[in-house]
DNA sequence: TCCATATGTGTGTATAATGCACATATATGG
DNA sequence: CCATATATGTGCATTATACACACATATGGA
């Protein structure tokens, strides 16, 4: 039984290595900056490239407040604060105060900001439909419905943003000292 | 039968619509800073945050010039350059001339940076075994397997770092003037 | 009700990552 | 042999970024 209990795990660890050989893939090519100079270019507007993601973001996933879109590009809520502001410069989101939370200013994208984002809607689907153009139609329906089961477990399962742990300051004794890279540094992450 | 097309044409971009969600979600979890300071502390090696998804693709796809490392990141191959060169002095990775070309510098893992990857490479596998727990082994098979082939296909798919285009100087007039954020800006990419 | 704690937002500030221009070395094809 | 393209690395100015810190609001217990 062990014997086939191992091979079972080796699969699966084959499997698993394979499934992060295409995850790295993947983030190498959302980070490809001709990808986003196309889009900006079919958005018809002289769009800096770091509010783009941004503008993306809060039309889709709006209204939203600068710490979960922080959270999402992985970057520090100041950083984003600003960002969010130049955005609202823009004309393209405009910010509003929560409905149950006064203390969130949600980000919402303003009408140029959601024809803009149409826009960039239909070159990414041109873009993703030449990608997936010898696609069988059922291989594009499983192929959506576990890539999203999975970016739901996959972001379920990671470890949360730990605030601060005030209480137990007796765990992790001995980590001490070790400038263990704590928290600092403005590594993008994709690994 | 125009009818049955259009009804498979927005089945369609309901999908793709879909698929870009996920990605954004993929993309998103990724970007957690969280993530790579685990994957930091299990590698044992204090070690900064933007060198680590370096030495993991080097480790990976190495030996790789920088030229193809910054394609991968998204960044300017000077800076990428910059942090080979840190990572280098660290130890983890070694610089040697290409086989083929004498132009690269191709990077390699040292013994060390293999034996770092490796701890890692244990973290990670911990980390999805416990995100896909409850999946079906078929289902993790049809994953891997059509993840894959999106990963290709959407990496081919994608318009390449157009170099210098110096013929046809009359191509694309009228794009003057407006600061289209050329090419510079250091946006992150995701959207 | 009041208070302690947690969380969301924004600003000042110093640091360092980043992109660009440029130089050099090698490759490639005519 | 030469023109062009590509790989690498360095100087340099810009600015994105993270960290403190302050303030507002929320939340739950005493």
């Amino acid at each position: 039984m062990t014997s086939s209990k191992n091979v079972q795990d080796t699969h699966i660890s084959d499997q698993l290595r394979r499934l992060h050989g295409a995850l790295l893939d993947i983030v190498a090519a959302m980070n490809r900056p001709r990808r986003d100079e196309d889009l900006i270019a079919a958005a018809g507007i002289p769009l800096d490239g770091a509010l783009f993601p941004l503008l993306v973001l809060i039309e889709r996933f709006g209204p939203i407040g600068v710490v979960d879109l922080a959270d999402r590009v992985g970057r520090d809520h100041s950083t984003v604060s600003r960002q969010v502001a130049r955005l609202e410069e823009s004309g393209l989101i405009a910010r509003r105060p929560g409905v149950t939370d006064r203390r969130v200013r949600d980000a919402v994208a303003t009408q140029e900001g959601r024809a803009t984002c149409r826009r960039i809607d239909v070159a990414r689907e041109r873009l993703m439909r030449g990608a997936l153009a010898d696609w069988d139609g059922k291989e594009l329906d499983a192929l959506v419905r576990l890539m999203g089961r999975f970016a739901a477990a996959f972001g379920a399962a990671l470890p949360q943003d730990r605030a601060g742990s005030l209480d137990a300051p007796t765990g992790r004794l001995g980590d001490a000292g070790l400038p263990t890279a704590g928290k600092n540094g403005r590594g993008d992450g994709g690994a």
